[in-house]
DNA sequence: GACTTAATTATGTATATACATATGTGAATA
DNA sequence: TATTCACATATGTATATACATAATTAAGTC
């Protein structure tokens, strides 16, 4: 009987320890929300939203009629925070710097094409730059833009400012796709990146869309030294 | 003047739209509770639901007294499950395959203990093994197991079933850490993973601890083919 | 027995109400 | 002017109540 003051996060945490704690085991059904707000002298409403957050959080399963029970294959998963990279460079203490490469209204090849589910490969804006960290190649970044979706980044001027930075303010998202990946650095990327051809690199590629029309892709490749962190 | 039925979605949908269709743009603070209750004939409390929901996901920023206004700059953050290796291949409608390649009690280098912050570096399980796909290799692991924390894994039988499989049914965890980058193969992991020797890699490294002690360290070395797909 | 239907039950959501808590604002004070 | 303090206010949380909804079980029907 534990006389706790009644909280939803104090009722959340015990519930918690009592999984961690294998005090209740994968698959067992854990007193219903009444019972348990009886245990802790709650409302049942607050025993509700602690055990809400916890099935959101994937360690328990609930089912109408069938009650909850400590999810089996609890399905955890992590966050990570989707970088910006003029902030991720300075969080890190460095100093951010930006060049364009290119920038360009041109047919996107075909397997830009197919990426994007695109139909018409006219009206792409390619553009090319880099990021710098304390004036050292941090990120070589290759972006292709649908103007179809977003006319007007045809006027935006990218050599102050990164596309991802004017995307941000110009063309909000509600989808998109991560993919991470290693590979090889090209001719051109390892010049750019000042590694040696072939060497290992890291690359992360990120789609958008707008309400299922594709804003833009992004093809970002760091060097090997790169390490992309999460916690639990 | 919205006449639907009152429901957090709904509000949270609508709201949520109103910012996605910049017309609220960020930085803006939005009516209060009291004012979207009224809006959208619902309670302040069901209001209030669909606030902490936005304000959850990054969208908007509440603070008491202050109000709601629409984050400026949203910390969108995407999730990924963690892999559980073997699901993660039966998922893709591969067969897996498992090898033990080495289990032995033997302390740890100094790179090791430095990382799991140990102190004795005695009382370590290294265990090395290679989980395939359709026969085909998948996965490299080099695994460091902390007895003084889990002290059963020495009687674990780690020939049939994997590490990380064991510890998840017996070794639950309150905190990990992941890493994800890219990096040459060595020799050892070129041949287990049938490439070249130089050629890139993928690698994660995954650190769980339980309550502040540490349990495992586990390095994960993909063929460069592999990808790490999220979703948003 | 196979099928349909109704009752049961645990969770899901909405609401009014009350009080807690953080934090701007402005008044009172030094 | 600067500092302190009380107050106002928006959000945060808890509660009782009511009804909705999904899913299981039991009862009824052919």
């Amino acid at each position: 009987m534990t006389s706790q003051r009644a909280s939803f996060r104090t009722i959340r945490d015990e519930l918690s320890r009592r999984i961690a704690e294998r005090i209740w085991l994968p698959g067992t059904l854990i007193p219903g929300e009444e019972a348990l707000a009886e245990e802790f002298g709650a409302a049942r409403a607050t025993v509700n939203r602690a055990l809400q957050e916890l099935a959101r959080a994937g360690i328990l399963e609930r089912k109408r009629r069938a009650g909850t029970r400590v999810a089996l294959h609890p399905v955890r998963e992590a966050r990570f925070v989707i970088p910006r990279i003029r902030q991720e460079i300075e969080g890190r203490g460095s100093e951010y710097q930006y060049r364009l490469l290119s920038a360009e209204e041109t047919d996107a090849p075909e397997v830009i094409c197919a990426r994007l589910s695109l139909l018409s490969k006219s009206g792409m804006l390619h553009v090319r730059c880099l990021h710098l960290a304390d004036r050292v190649p941090y990120q070589y970044e290759d972006r292709w833009i649908n103007l179809n979706t977003v006319p007007d980044a045809r006027r935006a001027d990218f050599k102050s400012m990164g596309p991802n930075e004017w995307l941000v303010g110009h063309a909000p998202f509600s989808n998109a796709e991560f993919t991470f990946m290693a590979g090889a650095a090209s001719a051109d990327e390892a010049s750019l990146l000042q590694v040696r051809e072939g060497d290992p690199v890291f690359i992360g590629e990120r789609i958008t869309w707008m309400k299922g029309q594709p804003i833009t892709l992004a093809h970002l490749v760091h060097p090997s030294s790169h390490r992309m962190v999460t916690h639990l």
